[in-house]
DNA sequence: TAAAAATACTCCATAGGTATTTTAT
DNA sequence: ATAAAATACCTATGGAGTATTTTTA
């Protein structure tokens, strides 16, 4: 035999009445069992716990020592029951979401994020940056529970469901010639200098665009190279060139930048909401998926 | 249904085996019921707690946090289980013992009490210095759960052993006539100014040492009345008159003091231990009155 | 004598076993 | 095809009930 909770709630019952007859009463159980079950206890532990003759039950020192911690216990195992079902049910926990360095301009996902803080302060978001390419092998391993990326060709134990379709705009300078243009076709751009993303850094935006262009047989004419969208703008607002990038960028709005729409119907960039496929979601990672997924039916396009 | 510690030790199993196969043989049960209680386990806590397909076990986030505290509880219990049978066994706790302030000047006493903090040295002893009367009360209500006192009426609750039967001794100055006397009858001592106790301070002595000399028709001339035997001692010493105290007070030397045997056959004092007659007594307790017992049994009478 | 715990027994709920099915690799 | 968990159903241990005895205040 074995100690049991049954054994540690009947003792706290007893000793909190002392009286077998009234503890029995409140367990919803008969006495005689009731008595039996505190002798089982007593001789598993090796120590009388309750000292009773027939008229009156006492607590020994080893009794009163024992009720401290049984009453320890008990609330421990409600503890971790209710800790449990928390990180469960998604209102507590933590949350590892990877994300390219374009995710966060877009209104649909931070506002989500702030959306979800708000509902569920206890878990812990931590948002990591990656380019597509660097999420992949952590969320097949389980390493990143959801990735945030560009349209990308992926292994098929990965998932994805589009969140944002979005225009992608041309960026000139003010004084650029195309600057008074409503908009441009592509072909207007293969001759200017370009200014865009190393190949080495591995954003989804670069086989995106670059993808975009040769489609259309146009091989730009990159002359500067640069790590991230917003040292794009910025060379551009600074004139060394033109560029292509999401609309949901033109929320950064520096001095002397034009955004231009293109005429081309597939210049078009779509965000991808990425988890593995035979792991089993966590809750919060549901509702995450489902704040993104909702405000991504109303929102399609962002300007 | 309830959660139970046959939940918690099987789910510890299954999530250190992380194969159900495996853990039911660790457990020695057979794979279906360790399913089915797992299974009863997360309905009752509302969470998932192992992510099983049926090729592989893994721990959900909910059931890391919760091998944690169930591993926690697992311990709590066997450290409750076997602080409450040191407790019990008397190998700790406390032990409050009541005590006439001549029961440490006696061997057997002191040698048992260190006898007693060698062999428990996680039980603490509280030793507090009361007289005869002052003890009843405690000892009755488990205040004091024993009393070394002096032989005196006790109320049939308390139940007393004998520890120790010695004669009393009469002390005289060195310079005193009766200092050169073998041995002295208590007559000689009845016009002596006698060195005594307040009758206020309540000791065992007093009843006991004028019972005495009341029984040999003997009323003391009491010219100096004090609160301690020591006192008594040091003013014998100093030649302010005579006194009777028992033997084992000789341990005392003060110098100029002379002890001598008194001739009446009833000029005895008994060292008695006193408990509660239907109050359970500790292991502690009892090992203590063994120690004690033993080595009265030893030394009948101490010089 | 009466109140309360302990015994003695009986019964049934459920933990655990056996056989089989399902499922994913 | 195989390994492993789930399901279905059966068995039997032991927890709980009823009746009675014991104990002591």
């Amino acid at each position: 035999m074995n100690i049991e909770l049954r054994h540690l709630r009947y003792f706290v019952a007893v000793a909190e009445e002392l009286h077998f007859g009234h503890a029995a009463e409140r367990l919803r159980i008969s006495q005689p069992p009731l008595s039996h079950q505190i002798q089982m206890l007593e001789t598993q532990i090796g120590a009388r716990l309750l000292a009773r003759t027939n008229r009156s039950v006492a607590l020994t020192p080893a009794g009163q020592q024992f009720l401290v911690d049984a009453r320890q216990i008990l609330s421990l195992v409600d503890d971790a029951a209710s800790r449990a079902a928390r990180l469960h049910q998604g209102r507590s926990g933590e949350l590892k979401i990877g994300f390219t360095s374009s995710a966060p301009f877009i209104k649909t996902v931070s506002e989500s994020l702030s959306t979800f803080r708000r509902l569920y302060p206890d878990v812990k978001i931590l948002m990591r940056e990656m380019n597509t390419r660097e999420q992949i092998t952590p969320l097949s391993e389980g390493e990143l529970e959801l990735g945030l990326m560009r349209n990308t060709k992926l292994p098929d134990n990965l998932e994805w469901r589009q969140i944002l379709r979005e225009p992608l705009r041309a960026l000139v300078h003010r004084l650029h010639p195309l600057a008074g243009c409503t908009s441009i076709s592509l072909t207007q751009l293969s001759r200017e200098p370009f200014v865009f993303f190393d190949s080495r850094v591995g954003t989804g935006l670069y086989e995106d665009i670059l993808g975009l262009l040769q489609r259309h047989n146009i091989s730009p004419y990159i002359t500067q190279e640069v790590g991230e969208a917003m040292t794009i703008i910025s060379l551009v607002s600074a004139g060394l060139g033109v560029s292509i990038l999401p609309a949901s960028f033109q929320r950064v709005r520096l001095s002397d930048v034009v955004w231009l729409p293109i005429e081309e119907p597939d210049a078009r960039s779509e965000l991808w909401l990425v988890w593995a496929r035979h792991r089993e979601l966590s809750q919060q990672a549901i509702k995450i998926i489902d704040l993104l997924s909702e405000s991504s039916v109303c929102l399609q396009s962002t300007d």
